[in-house]
RNA sequence: GCGGGCGUGGUGGAAUUGGUAGACACGCCGGCCUUAGGAGCCGGUGGCCGAAAGGCCUUGGGGGUUCAAGUCCCUCCGCCCGCACCA
């Protein structure tokens, strides 16, 4: 018994050995005849060692790769490292030691663990994004986006990071905190970078429809894009020659318009109180407003709260003279910072009347209910706005009085969105310097190509003091001109490391191009990544980030012709918790991978990381779940090496053409062939049922159990059975399939084509017959595949106990289904 | 509030097109083997009634469509995720 134990300390390291040496994973950019697949997982920030997350994305996406590779496609799965951010310099902050050298150490980690878990890496592509030869063309990339102008520099009201300190990008921002930090962030006025994201806004939306991406996913871009079609409509203070566009969704309401309201930060606010003696109330007011933080300015049941400025503007549909607010529930950052009131047909502007008393017009009236509660949002019939447009369905109203405005000029069609510019410089040292200049002649001069990397100093203090680390570097900020020669001044903040992961995908295509970031040859062999895995927190920052240099990078001709999205179909995995709660430290219910594999193997944690449950569910971590698999794998290993033993020295036909003759023997290579059409059917991007998979090869393990114990079996068909099991089950557990494998047949199951179902032996000559009535299961008969219908039924009727149920009852109705069942409908 | 998802045994889950609910696994119970162990093998396991044959009930609650509903429709409840004073 002892001599057939399954030893995963033995085989694992044996199978890795030969991966390694003969570089198997490793793919040239030469084409063959092979159709090309891009296989990728989002690649890891290495911090401390891989955890539980790292092992299932892994998991997932090397089961991809195998499976593409073995279907005969050239697969492209390479690994790289998200090295640049912040927690590696606040480790460096508290402990002293160089970001580059706790980096290196966690990289070395990451490798170790990966090479342990046996996955399928072209390591020849492998970096780092914090490596020169990286961050050189990060850093191109930048001057390519400057030059074309979608880098710029620029005052604006930024979200300050206290704890972190350093500015957020909006979609860094969490409820009004930081995401890394939790800390409330301020409003700040600070010249920053930013890139032109939002000149993208409508493509990276309409785009959406091009790609295979969960529903969701796309459901939140779309949300964060959040496009709205309006009209821009202008109020006048005739009184201060001042013009008020606004921005509505509702032009149709502009009759019921009967308050104007601005934000208190609005930028004309001073110029319009001056003189009217409400100067000290608005102050007041707006302090207040400015004050307040905002999560709590921004929750959404707060009461409304306003102060009138002593101005009034026109309307300039009907001239009305209408009273001017400033009220905090107007933001600055959307629109145009002021709105027309319609408090009849907006929930906002009805609480703000009601609040202080202000006139309420019905313009729109719902069919249904014409003099129903207000406010309503409904569509209906123009009503008290004027006789040209009384009487007209709101959405016809509306496009005429878009028209009849635009016609003189005093409003316009007009599209707003809700996404802003990407802001991605950072007060912080350890990152990819911005490659700009200074100069007091030229002004901002980007670093030429050939002068590239501007290379990250060492420091001696990495803390942040409201400016990056890198502004005391003296010696390194002080530098030459590139144009005149004069001297200048280098930036001193670091990019968003977002910048460094948008593009990382394009890199493994040529990795080791010194030249240039790539090829065109060289991503026209692989991109779009055909396949991506990753979580679903990255649904709207690197997911949108990465379309945008996509797309930018597209027009700027440095694309191959048609690529237009970076991922074609993407799969967001669940995450794994243990004990139901997400893993933490503080919870103390971590499960490390490193231990796991330890213990039972990397194809059991593998197998049973895949087996828990449908991949893109949350799944909880079971340790007996794990001792099932490891048994699972024990009793596949153990049966292949007894199978292949027992053959040896007699001949050992070819396990993959068995010849059996009893029906038992025919039953079992029948049930491979049924695992063969399940396994490859869950394989496919549309299901990614790994746990079905698995649990088919199971099936398949217990018959071939039942036939070993009988004794009786064709070695032969039990050989077949078995190297089939270990063939489908490759992909999930490659180490013990490959030791299988090559034990019964002497052959690699990686260079063995992925196996075909025969038809043949998934057609059943009988099936087992239901017999209904009423729809209530009676009976279950044998019955031969080919039998019609007549047969069908009277077979169900010969059924004693089906009898039992239609004696004394009227057939009213028989219903056959051919292949599953007869339903006696009876009165 | 808006948008999306989910709800099946003691547990994780399966049921791909409306056609046998509970595959596979965990756990539990019983047995075999080994004088030990987180080893191996066999059998049982949704609930209730029954010695058995078999019957009744059962996919969050209620209603509907259908010969037939976990699956489709309506409604209510609960949980999760995203967005949220976005004009």
């Amino acid at each position: 018994m002892t001599e057939y134990r399954y030893d995963p300390t033995e085989i694992e390291p044996r199978w890795q050995a030969i991966w390694a040496n003969e570089r198997t994973w490793e793919v040239s950019n030469t084409p063959d005849d092979r159709e090309s697949s891009y296989v990728l997982e989002m690649l890891p920030y290495p911090s401390g060692e891989p955890h539980i997350g790292h092992l299932k994305v892994y998991s997932v996406g090397d089961a991809v790769a195998h499976y593409h590779r073995r279907i005969g496609r050239r697969v492209l799965h390479p690994m790289g490292y998200d090295a640049f951010g912040l927690p590696a310099e606040n480790h460096a902050i508290k402990t002293g030691q160089a970001p580059a050298v706790s980096t290196a150490a966690a990289i070395a980690s990451f490798q170790e663990q990966f090479r342990r878990w046996g996955i399928s890496i072209d390591w020849s592509r492998e970096f780092a994004t914090c490596e020169p030869e990286y961050y050189r063309w990060t850093q191109w990339i930048f001057v390519q986006l400057f030059n074309a102008g979608l880098a710029y520099k620029q005052s604006a009201t930024v979200n300050w990071d206290p704890v972190e300190e350093t500015v957020l990008a909006n979609e860094q921002v969490v409820d009004g905190r930081g995401e890394r930090s939790g800390a409330l962030v301020e409003a700040r006025q600070l010249e920053q970078w930013f890139f032109r994201i939002t000149d993208y806004a409508d493509r990276l939306l309409d785009d959406l429809d091009t790609i295979t991406w969960p529903e969701h996913v796309k459901t939140m871009q779309r949300n964060w894009i959040g496009r709205s079609r309006g009209a821009q409509v202008t109020f006048r203070c005739e009184a201060l020659d001042i013009d008020f566009p606004v921005f509505t969704t509702r032009p149709d309401t502009l009759f019921g318009a009967t308050v104007f309201v601005l934000a208190p930060e609005h930028p004309e606010l001073e110029r319009l109180i001056a003189g009217t003696g409400h100067e000290a109330e608005v102050h007041a007011y707006v302090n207040h407003a400015l004050t307040e933080g905002n999560d709590v300015r921004g929750a959404a049941d707060k009461p409304k709260t306003g102060v009138f400025t002593g101005r009034r503007v026109t309307n300039p549909v009907n001239g009305e003279e209408l009273p001017v607010y400033v009220a905090d529930y107007v933001l600055m950052e959307y629109g145009t910072g002021a709105i027309m009131a319609v408090p009849a047909h907006d929930a906002r502007d009805f609480a703000f009347a009601q609040a202080y008393d202000l006139p309420i017009r019905r313009v729109i009236a719902d069919p249904e209910d014409p003099e129903g509660d207000l406010p309503y949002a409904g569509d209906g019939v123009l009503v008290n706005s004027s006789p040209e447009f009384d009487g007209l369905p709101n959405r016809e109203a509306l496009d005429r009085i878009l028209d009849w405005l635009a016609a003189d000029d005093r409003g316009h069609a007009s599209v707003n969105y809700r996404l802003r510019d990407w802001l991605i410089s950072r007060q912080r040292y350890w990152g990819c310097p911005i490659p700009i200049v200074n100069c007091e002649q030229c002004g901002m001069v980007p670093v030429p190509a050939d002068q590239l990397p501007v290379i990250l100093p060492e420091v001696e203090d990495y803390k942040p003091r409201g400016r990056s680390p890198l502004a005391a570097v003296e010696e390194w900020v002080a530098t030459t001109c590139p144009t005149c020669g004069g001297p200048a001044r280098r930036e001193t903040d670091t990019m968003d490391t977002f910048v460094d992961s948008s593009w990382y995908f394009l890199r493994y295509c040529d990795a080791g191009n010194t030249e240039a970031a790539w090829s065109p040859e060289a991503l026209a062999q692989w991109m779009p990544v055909d396949q991506y895995i990753g979580g679903v927190e990255h649904a709207i920052l690197h997911l949108m980030y990465a379309r945008f240099f996509t797309k930018a990078l597209a027009d700027l001709g440095l694309l191959p012709e048609g690529v237009q999205e970076p991922f074609g179909n993407l799969f967001t995995q669940g995450m794994i918790t243990k004990d139901g709660a997400k893993m933490s430290k503080s919870r103390g219910n971590v499960v490390s991978p490193a231990a796991i594999v330890e213990r039972a193997g990397a194809d059991t944690a593998r197998a049973y990381i895949l087996f828990i449950g449908p991949p893109d569910q949350d799944a909880d971590w079971s340790d007996e779940g794990v001792d099932g698999v490891h048994r699972f794998l024990s009793r596949l290993w153990r049966l292949s090496a007894q199978a292949a033993d027992a053959a040896s020295g007699s001949g050992a036909p070819d396990a993959s053409q068995p010849l059996s003759v009893s029906a038992a023997d025919l039953e079992l290579v029948r049930k491979a062939h049924w695992a063969i059409d399940k396994v490859t059917g869950d394989m496919d991007p549309a299901r990614f049922a790994f746990n079905t998979a698995i649990s088919a090869v199971m099936e398949l393990i217990n018959d071939c159990s039942r036939a070993h114990e009988s004794g009786t079996a064709d070695p032969a068909a039990l050989r077949f059975a078995l190297a089939t099991a270990s063939s489908l089950l490759f992909p999930f557990a490659p180490h013990v399939s490959s030791d299988a494998y090559d034990r019964l047949t002497g052959r690699r199951v990686w260079e063995e084509p992925w196996p075909v179902a025969d038809p043949a032996m998934l057609a059943r000559d009988v099936y087992e017959l239901v017999c209904q009535v009423n729809g209530k299961v009676r009976d279950r008969v044998e019955v031969a595949a080919d039998a019609p219908r007549e047969y069908l039924e009277a077979l169900a009727r010969g059924s004693e106990n089906v009898q039992r149920f239609l004696d004394g009852h009227e057939v009213v109705k028989v219903i056959v289904v051919p292949g599953k069942l007869v339903n006696f409908v009876v009165r």
